[in-house]
DNA sequence: CCCGTTATTGACCGCATGGTTAGCGGAATG
DNA sequence: CATTCCGCTAACCATGCGGTCAATAACGGG
């Protein structure tokens, strides 16, 4: 996004020389950044762990700054999943759970960049602006998505109608917000899908327990 | 804690006036430490904010992590909430609507603790020692007291038995965890305490929603 | 009033950091 | 073959860090 430094601008093209190593250096600052954080990686670690000169780092971004911003770029590029696809021939319910199970995959395959944009919002003043109002972006879309797919299971009567589709919404990302720290901090459980799939079936769509003659939602 | 440093063992007692200084560095390194993390806190900043000379800190705590130890002693204090009292006169149903509730009016209260710790669990090597294991010690205290009390609901058929009693408890954190990170993240809704109540009502009573007449768990 | 202990400070040290600079090898281009 | 500019490096620099130390102010007990 706020690439191409002065190779470009200086009316010669890159050689591909240069890519090659500031991939290698981007790759190296990720892995870093990712579980040292910002403050805590030097420049001459990412320079020794790209086995690079630091000066060369400095050659390919003006500042320390401008490193991360690349690596945060980077870093976002596949949390932009195009859900679109595919979803065309599930009902609603398949939907729903294909949106979550895909929430919690990513974030099994992704823990570390997960656990670095956590840390990156969390003490951060910067909230509001860049990256934070991209994540932000990003949430709110999957929120809005999850609303208006509970909205068309309700109306076809796939799914209890309790809750407004938004607090449905809202109470579905709380927890899997909550599987998420908890998976971050806990590692504990391994983030199973499948168990936190069957709850979520059980919970939006009164499914019984498998192997539990009570039939779900009694009340004394 | 581990507090009481090299004051008293030289046979004198430490005056007023040092515990006065003491407390004064103590509460800057909180505000700063809350709010930019260790790493990215300097002594020299401490002793500014704390109006007093570097060297004196140096004196209250031999080192920088000592003087962190000491702040997370500190921020951990308010933490250690003695729930015992006042549970006795509620029934199961009460106690876990209470235990939700001091769970989400402490965040509420604490934000900036809150984020302090977790942005420290978060990327510290640290994680299973100190800090770590003091929190997760009252967070696995907080699970199986909740996950207990829904047994005891279930026995006395208070409330539905379509989950285990660990299922059921985890799930109920797994939304409290989230409803935090939403409100530390986004601020978001102001985690309004009484509408998460409502729906812990609702999902785990089977209490009908005030004002709609469709029976609750009803699915198609 | 003096003395010992406590409380506090300014000046300082060694070191690692983010960042700079002068220059070198080598691929293009004429 | 000479020039030019790209990709890259070793050595360097200023700054700020965590931490130390010697000196001294303040207090309390004899």
């Amino acid at each position: 996004m706020i690439e191409q430094d002065q190779a470009k601008i200086a009316s010669g093209e890159p050689r591909e020389q240069a890519q090659g190593s500031r991939d290698e250096i981007l790759r190296a600052a990720i892995r870093l950044f990712a579980n040292r954080g910002f403050h805590e990686t030097s420049m001459s670690e990412v320079a020794r762990e790209a086995r690079v000169s630091k000066a060369l780092i400095f050659w390919h971004f003006r500042t320390k700054e401008e490193l991360f911003m690349a690596v945060l770029n980077r870093l976002l590029e596949p949390y932009f999943i195009d859900f679109a696809e595919e979803s065309g021939v599930l009902d609603e319910r398949e939907q729903i759970l294909k949106l979550v199970e895909m929430y919690l995959l990513f974030v099994r395959d992704h823990a570390n960049s997960v656990r670095f944009f956590l840390a990156q919002l969390l003490h951060d003043e910067h909230r509001g602006e860049g990256l934070g109002s991209q994540v932000m972006q990003l949430y709110e879309g999957y929120r809005s998505l999850l609303t208006s797919l509970v909205a068309q299971a309700q109306n076809r009567g796939l799914c209890a109608r309790g809750y407004t589709p938004e607090s449905a919404a809202a109470f579905l990302l709380w927890a899997l917000n909550g599987l998420l720290i908890e998976f971050l901090f806990m590692g504990h459980s391994a983030l199973d899908p499948q168990h936190a799939l069957r709850m979520v079936r059980e919970w939006l769509f009164g499914e019984a327990k498998q192997g539990e003659p009570d039939g779900g939602q009694a009340v004394a």
